[in-house]
DNA sequence: GTTTGACCCTGTAGTGACTACAGGGTATCC
DNA sequence: GGATACCCTGTAGTCACTACAGGGTCAAAC
């Protein structure tokens, strides 16, 4: 297949695939005639692979240590669960960090409730003082 | 003050100092003889404003809108309030891809649970199974 | 008087994972 | 023969920095 067939099979952009390819990500396939890309089986089950991984917020760097993996298959797997519970620490501590941003949002933005000259906002307001090293109700 | 002791006072590094001015965030103090530049302490509330803004959050082109808002006082605050609220709902909205991504990998973990060939690893062989269209753990 | 070290300058390139062209070639249908 | 849809390479842009390279300035210590 073709690459625009194989970005619509696998919901990526042909710009993402051949991105891949240079990254060596996904293997390079043999060309055609007119020099275009022919793709097999592997490449569209290596693409969904990497999708797929990339989709459960993996970088690439991390998928190439996959992939390898895949490909050597008698290796211990101890890095494959390492690498997993690295990712989920990852995203346990954004949510954190994003979950102390909300309250400090929603506090700042409790400051103004109707609408009026800038200079009389409380968003506004609150944010000036902080600069001028005030406490702000959303840093405490 | 010269420019490290400003970063030394935000907590900011030399380098974004720079990259502020150049992005037009941080007004171009005046230079001393040797070509250094002096900071006064409108730069120092102004660099603060814009590291407020930027724990909570806020992208640059956000920022420099809020301090038009400053510097324009009776302007109506709408945009202030409108500019609040769209960056509450992004975090909300991430927070809630994070939670089904948290959710997603620790399924994916789960499968296995010991240290072993990867070729009989749970992860990988979901992984593999996933990237032949077949159902997965972590997508349902 | 020179050497050391801390500070400062400009400018460019790199990060990650794409995305968006520009400028060209190819294939197929009508 | 022309329209359209597809493909190619290569480069630049995104965002908010970060990391140099290669140079200048200044004060204190030796």
């Amino acid at each position: 297949m073709r690459i625009g067939l194989l970005a619509k099979r696998t919901g990526c952009e042909v710009e993402t695939i051949r991105y891949y390819e240079k990254e060596g990500l996904l293997a390079a396939p043999i060309r055609d005639g007119s020099g275009y890309r022919r793709y097999e089986g592997r490449h569209l089950e290596d693409l969904q692979f990497i999708r797929h991984c990339r989709s459960l917020g993996m970088r690439l760097a991390e998928i190439r240590i996959l992939l390898n993996f895949r490909d050597q298959p008698h290796q211990d797997c101890e890095q494959v669960n390492r690498l997993l519970d690295a990712q989920i620490i990852r995203v346990q501590e954004q949510m954190l960090a994003m979950q102390t941003l909300l309250e400090q949002l929603n506090l700042l933005r409790a400051e103004c409730v109707v609408r009026q000259q800038s200079v009389e906002c409380g968003i506004m307001k609150t944010l000036n003082l902080a600069a001028k090293g005030e406490k702000c109700p959303c840093h405490e």
